[in-house]
DNA sequence: TGCGAAAACTATACGGCGTGAAGTTTCTGC
DNA sequence: GCAGAAACTTCACGCCGTATAGTTTTCGCA
């Protein structure tokens, strides 16, 4: 008994270590960027040696795979949320409210906006699985429910494409297809489009290239917004 | 007369060396990414020291803002020269000019579209002047001259957005206005929404976010170019 | 033609980085 | 109580940018 709870102490500990080896690192990028992230602040931060800390994680791109994977993870729940709470009877507002969800998720945390979609630390190789690459499906996935739901309007728009299903992932697929059982594969490619615009702007935005452009980065989104719905075929809300 | 033969010699001899430290920069971020971007290794690359490069850069970010200075002007020239070739009465024709050239620009030198659009190198931070900013307004006065080609045909479709001249800036504006001395502001909106789009696609594509989505980049694009031309209201080509 | 100055370059050094190897302390389970 | 594992430190190496001081080459002018 005393055996368990003594092993148990020690795991809790590692977790605790580890938990603030992330959180340590988070911090170091929301005030200094990914670049920031260095084994040895983390370590003169939490009093250890920059050593130490490879017995938590075994490189130092591993902790960023870590801190990658945390943080889509973050977003794809923010705008996987938003969906939720948005009435299913009006896609136009399912669409604005993922859309908000994804920028203003983005604005919020603008260094792990960077860490995902920009160039985290030099040198750093993303790996192919986990849980990021999960997180990524999941924004994709959702964006799939926001094509299926603008799919009725939208589809005579795509009458003379010819995506296949082989065009895309099947890892992908495999989520989406059972879900939307009746969507055509130009549907994804419609919500791959959508990905597109949104990341377009968000990342320029982010990135600091749309404001040396024009001062209201918020009306110009909302005006993408409307004409996303409009494109769509849903009628704008009033 | 020799004084003036020989100190044109030394100054030509230090604008060669000065092209000879940029191009070996160019080869290393080609070969390595932004982060292979190294006074040691451009010096290694030339048989110099590292610091006899200070004698022609300041710092390591003056050199890296004229390596951006130079893509950039690379890129405006780029989709400048695109929109030219292209004939001028069929205006969809000009615009998939337009956005095949950034495109094919950005595939063939990915490492200058991070280098741009991305983080540099970690702590770096771009001056607020100077050529890139300038090649950056080139590129949205161009993208402004897509918007003015199409903008008979689009127009009512921002017939109840409100955007003002306020709303954007005003050394872009210094540019645009006289050129298209007729467009309202929401054309300008136009141009960035258009610019946020296909800098999104390229950019998920460039940073391998959409590689693991579908396989077929090329056709999204091509896709989105129908769209786009067609949501302009210009009938697209057969 | 020769000399003082300026330009180009090297040598050395400092601190910071990731990381490997080896040694030390602390905790755990039998 | 003690063997062993886990946690952590110390030391080391080579990389980086960059500041300072010293050396060589080149130039302009008398």
């Amino acid at each position: 008994m005393a055996g368990t709870g003594t092993r148990g102490r020690r795991e809790r500990l590692r977790a605790e270590t580890t938990a603030e080896i992330k959180s340590v690192a988070l911090e170091l990028m929301a005030s200094g960027g990914p670049g920031a992230i260095t084994l040895r602040a983390i370590a003169r931060e939490m009093g250890m040696t920059a050593n130490a800390i490879y017995g938590y994680f075994a490189t130092r791109d591993d902790l960023v795979t870590t801190l990658i994977n945390d943080v889509y993870t973050s977003l794809a729940n923010a705008v996987d949320a938003a969906w939720d709470a948005a009435p299913a009877k009006d896609p136009a507002d399912r669409i604005r409210a993922w859309a908000h969800a994804f920028r203003g998720w983005a604005l919020a945390n603008p260094e792990g906006f960077r860490l995902i979609y920009g160039d985290p630390v030099p040198g750093y190789i993303a790996p192919e699985d986990g849980a990021a690459p999960d997180a990524a499906q999941r924004v994709c996935t959702g964006l799939t429910a926001l094509a299926a739901a603008a799919w009725p309007h939208a589809e005579h728009l795509y009458a003379d494409s010819d995506f296949q299903w082989s065009d895309f992932d099947a890892g992908l697929l495999g989520k989406v297809r059972p879900a939307f059982p009746d969507l055509p594969p130009a549907a994804v490619a419609l919500a791959l489009r959508i990905w597109g615009h949104l990341h377009g702007l968000v990342s320029l935005e982010i990135y600091g290239h749309l404001g040396t452009q024009t001062m209201s980065p918020d009306k110009l989104f909302h005006e993408e917004l409307t004409q996303l719905v409009r494109s769509l075929g849903i009628a704008p809300k009033a």
